[in-house]
RNA sequence: GCGGAUGUGGUGGAAUUGGUAGACACGCUAGACUUAGGAUCUAGUGCCGCGAGGUGUGAGAGUUCGAGUCUCUUCAUCCGCACCA
């Protein structure tokens, strides 16, 4: 470990004293030329445009877009953009015509936040952080697009969009009235014209209706003709797929706005954490439930990860059951419940009803009145997150009602509890202690009988909850395997009128107001309470101008500040102030990029036909369950519609993982000294010996190694010395003074605090800049190892800011290039994988590349390449890799196609190879991971500029990796023992008989006959003893 | 509790169909060249052992001629969902 640290110091020494440049300058492979070079003709040449028409099949691979925020990318960002661009370039390489697109998320949060505090437009902030500039506080802004092109992405930039432009979300607002045009018609399984319901209503009422709503009214052709109109859009809205309705939502007071179910984790906002309460709030809302069903199916035909089609499917969470009235004792009342098992049907043993059921009131008996109040009343007190917190503890109230069973006219009583959510189902259960774990502790808890109808199963500890059960004490389900007693429940329940087999999905409609500023505005107006929609030929709705970002005194959103002549299309109607929330830009932006300038159609017909789905998404899987499946319930919607040929939008999807930092710290102390009267001084305070104290002592990581932790007694003794040593040897006492003085150091207040890792290389603390980083730290004692380093510790955590250890792409495309860092960050590991971000290896990349340089160059870097036939060697490591390549990317393993480059260059490397034939189809091979430097050599190599991204991936040939021998491995009992050369060609047994005769094999054999020779010809042999 | 994923040298990781475990790279060791080396080159590097050899993919069992890979059990870590009737 010595030796180690003492190396590292002298790296540092010599550190300091070189500047960067000179490493730069006297290289060969000068890569800050080449790459600006090609990053230009790339530009000038529009080298990337997608053709719309083109004879070639096309391919489309589409990354997630970033929402451009003032932070700008770190290098996590552009993981996934690296994975998808190298993929993009191969494509084309095979002959596709490729749709490589990016663009920017720009409506959302941060920038209205931004704009709250500073008062600057949405708006500006946004082009700042795209196109860079200076923020309001005079930050320098890179901007998400510079940072971008360094990396040499192959995007076709004409195709950009911005959700947050005019252009872009007038079509959002189109598709918005498309949903508000529309209801899911559910014999045809599919969103059809509203209008082609209000020629139903007015033929025959809504009686022979079939369609997806909370409405159970009916009405007859007669009584619609009679509604008023605005009675008329009343009952439209209740099938409308997007529709305004007075519903519960979450309600996040301190964003002053509602959030979507996915927007809200474990009773939080999702974005800063604020506590999230229910509100009764009208709203609009997407109609997603119609397509609960589709949703789940379509999973089927869609290449995900199994982890984000379950996630999907929980959310969705579909269970199959039947819904079963029972009548209340004495009152007309009727409590529906929805159950999974209706065989258990015989098994209920009492019933409990959510607080918030409307029936509880009126069930509720005089003598339980007063008991049922004060539970409710508890539980509205108990928010969302307490109830979650709180499911280990038992709580209900029973009402002194009864229910009767439909079966058996028995009497049930009927209670309240608050495990049972008014939001689910019906808010009620039929509860089967003997089947449900829930129901049997609610028995248990309250001692109410409980009635097993299982056969041989003993209930008396726990339920039974499992299926694999035979039904008895049951009547007609008796001697039934569950299974089948489903079944014939179901059948006997609808037959004899107590309820129907249903389905019922978790999933919720979505809300889709947001209470805000920098969103879409909705198309919409109203007269009185009546929405209407605004016409097409006004659209865009525009964002009005505001005097402030925030909610007017009376609570309206923000755009209620507008002046509303300024944007009210329609004379003397109020406009619609809710905004629409992030996810409507995003859920079909992938549609835009198809046809992103028309100003007719939000994608043209025969484009959209032309391109059709996205072959390839990437990005993470932090979206499985807002963004990939509002964008997929659009477009199976535009899918139905007629307006799109296909109806799942991502068909292959890779989910990359996250980057994390790696945090550097720093281990401190503060000291008091005591003087030889017993006087204590802090280091916060001036000694009267001292001029002043040092304000704190760091200790090194490898100290604290050394110890394990802070509290042990040897660390801090060895501190305590170690301190007083240096505090007597740094400061000259003051006159009235003497160093002998003191007698002891005390250490308090251990901590540990973060360290700017550009202050940091290979753990080893810069310590001059650290001390004039951190100013409260300025003189303090810094205990180094004895080589003179003061080593710093590390954590793995989220990369940010406040952390200090934020890794920008910028600085080390400078410093390496972006061929390096792409590669660098492809051969970090499996894409799916998180890990920490390191820069320990990045030197191996970028010496890779430097290597492949000097396969072309001589010492003193003149070009040397030779012509003629390339030997059997060289063709064979070309082989080998164009079959790996090829491989690795199919199976988009990015990591083992960077490994594969480098053992390619190393064999061609020791062959000495500059073949032009040879070098010609590994420059192909290895532009899509490293384009700038490819694009260099393959000029180099006599081609055409430009050409490499168009040129043919290299044919793969068979009859170059043929050897006549192979080496066999010879195992003894699946022990590998030696290696015997024999040829390919060989039949098994002669390998055998070969095997056998070898000297090595007599020993290993002992003089015993083998039992057995597995001979797999060309691969391996393995002898059984 | 349920669901998903992951456990391999000092480190990141490789091993695609059951067939030489540790490719490739970092780091480290020794050497060469050199005024110098953060350059370059050569050799070595899982662990134990001088060696022959033994041992080794979180742990334990099993299937197999042969298991990192398949089956079962179990432990740990991470992620998602969580009273869903």
């Amino acid at each position: 470990m010595n030796s180690q640290y003492s190396n590292r110091a002298k790296l540092k020494q010599n550190c300091l004293s070189l500047p960067l440049q000179l490493h730069i300058t006297g290289m060969e492979y000068n890569f800050p030329e080449i790459e600006a070079k090609w990053r230009k003709f790339w530009a000038d040449n529009k080298t990337f445009k997608a053709e719309d028409n083109s004879t070639k099949p096309k391919f489309y691979v589409l990354d997630m877009f970033p929402y451009p925020s003032g932070a700008g990318l770190h290098v996590g960002h552009p993981l996934g953009y690296i994975a998808s661009d190298i993929y993009a370039r191969y494509k084309r390489l095979q002959g596709f015509n490729v749709l490589h697109p990016m663009g920017y998320d720009s409506f959302g949060l941060p920038a209205e936040q931004y704009a709250i505090q500073t008062g600057q437009h949405p708006a500006l902030t946004t082009v700042t952080n795209i196109d860079g500039g200076t923020d309001k506080e005079g930050n320098k802004i890179s901007g998400y697009r510079k940072q971008l092109d360094i990396m040499g992405f192959s995007f076709d930039w004409d195709r950009e969009v911005r959700t947050s432009s005019p252009e872009y979300y007038k079509w959002t607002q189109w598709i918005f009235k498309q949903l508000y045009n529309a209801y899911y018609d559910t014999t045809q399984d599919k969103a059809v014209s509203i209008d082609a319901l209000i020629v139903e209503f007015s033929n025959n009422g809504n009686g022979s209706v079939n369609a997806t709503t909370d409405f159970d009214e009916t009405f007859t052709a007669d009584q619609w003709k009679a509604y008023s109109e605005e009675e008329k859009e009343k009952t439209l809205q209740q099938y409308r797929l997007t529709y305004l309705a007075d519903s519960w939502v979450n309600w996040c007071p301190a964003l002053g706005t509602v959030l979507a179910n996915d927007e809200v984790v474990s009773g939080v906002s999702e974005r800063g954490g604020h506590p999230v309460e229910q509100k009764l709030m009208r709203q609009w809302s997407m109609r997603i439930k119609a397509y609960a069903e589709r949703l789940l199916t379509g999973l089927e035909t869609v290449d995900w990860t199994d982890s984000i089609k379950d996630q999907q499917r929980n959310w969705i969470g579909k269970s199959v059951g039947a819904s079963v009235h029972f009548k209340v004792d004495g009152s007309d009342h009727d409590i529906e419940v929805f159950t999974t098992r209706p065989d258990t049907i015989y098994g209920v043993s009492f019933m409990v009803l959510a607080p918030e059921h409307p029936f509880v009131d009126e069930i509720t008996t005089a003598a339980y009145a007063a008991g049922v109040a004060n539970y409710k009343k508890e539980a509205s007190l108990k928010s969302e997150r307490d109830r979650m917190a709180d499911v280990k503890n038992i709580s209900g109230q029973n009402t002194g009602a009864f229910a009767l069973h439909p079966f058996t006219g028995e009497k049930v009583q009927i209670w309240i509890g608050d495990y049972v959510l008014a939001s689910y189902g019906t808010g009620a259960v039929m509860a089967v202690p003997c089947g449900d774990q829930r129901d049997w502790d609610f028995a248990k808890h309250f001692g109410i009988d409980i009635i097993n109808i299982f056969k041989d199963q003993d209930i008396s500890e726990a339920a039974y909850a499992e299926k694999d059960v035979v039904i008895a004490n049951s009547d007609f389900l008796n001697d039934l395997p569950a299974k089948k007693a489903i079944k014939l429940a179901v059948y006997e329940i609808e037959k004899r009128g107590f309820g129907q087999g249903k389905t019922q999905y978790r999933l919720r409609d979505a809300v889709f107001s947001r209470q805000r500023y920098w969103g879409e505005p909705f198309p919409v107006y109203y007269k009185g309470e009546t929405p209407y929609l605004v016409d097409d030929a006004h659209l865009p709705i525009t964002l009005p101008e505001v005097d402030k970002y925030l909610p007017t005194e009376d609570g309206e959103p923000p755009l209620a500040r507008a002046e509303q002549s300024a944007w009210n299309h329609s004379e003397g109607d109020r406009m619609e102030f809710n905004t629409m929330p992030g996810w409507a830009g995003s859920s079909w932006y992938f549609l835009r990029y198809m046809d992103p300038k028309n100003e007719n159609e939000f994608v043209a017909k025969e484009k959209v036909e032309y391109w059709k789905n996205v072959d390839l998404y990437i990005g993470g899987s932090e979206h499985a369950t807002g963004h990939l499946l509002y964008s997929r319930f659009w477009t199976k919607f535009l899918y139905d519609l007629g307006y799109i040929p296909f109806d799942e939008p991502f068909q292959k999807m890779i989910n990359q993982g996250m980057i994390l930092g790696r945090s550097s710290f720093a281990y401190r102390a503060k000291y008091r000294i005591v003087t030889s009267d017993f006087t204590k001084f802090t280091s916060e305070f001036e000694s009267p010996l001292l001029e002043h104290l040092p304000p704190f002592v760091y200790y090194s990581y490898s100290l604290l190694e050394k110890y394990g932790d802070v509290s042990s007694d040897e660390f801090n003794k060895e501190l305590r010395e170690i301190t007083l040593e240096r505090l007597k040897g740094l400061y000259k006492p003051k006159s009235n003074g003497n160093i002998e003085d003191y007698i002891s150091v005390d250490i308090l207040d251990h901590s540990q605090v973060h360290v700017d890792i550009s202050l940091v290389e290979n753990d080893i603390l810069d310590i001059d800049s650290f001390t004039n980083w951190k100013k409260d730290s300025k003189g303090s004692i810094f205990l180094v190892n004895e080589d003179g380093t003061y080593i710093c510790g590390h954590e793995v955590e989220k990369m940010s800011k406040s952390k200090y250890n934020v890794q920008t792409p910028d600085e080390l495309v400078e410093k390496y290039g972006a061929d390096t860092l792409r590669m660098y960050e492809m051969f970090l590991g499996p894409l799916e994988q998180s890990k920490p971000w390191d820069t320990k290896g990045i030197s191996g990349v970028h010496n890779f590349l430097r290597k492949l340089w000097r396969l072309f160059h001589d010492a003193d870097n003149n070009l040397t390449l030779s012509d003629g036939e390339p030997d059997a060697k060289a063709l064979k490591s070309l082989h080998k890799t164009i079959k790996k390549i090829g491989d690795d990317l199919d199976r988009f393993s990015f990591n083992t196609g960077v490994s594969n480059f480098m053992i390619c260059v190393n064999e061609l490397g020791d062959q000495k190879c500059n073949n032009k034939a040879i070098l010609q189809e590994l420059v192909i091979l290895l532009s899509s991971y490293a384009p700038h430097v490819c694009e260099e050599l393959w000029v180099k190599l006599g081609n055409e500029a430009g050409t490499l991204s168009y040129a043919q991936f290299p044919e793969f040939k068979e009859e170059f990796l043929v050897e006549a021998n192979h080496s066999y491995p010879v195992s003894f009992n699946g022990k590998m023992r030696f290696m015997i050369d024999l040829p390919t060609a060989m039949s098994r047994e002669d390998v055998e008989k070969e095997v056998l005769a070898h000297e090595t094999a007599q020993k290993w054999l002992e003089g015993n006959t083998p039992k057995k020779v597995i001979v797999v010809p060309g691969k391996i042999v393995n002898v059984v003893v």
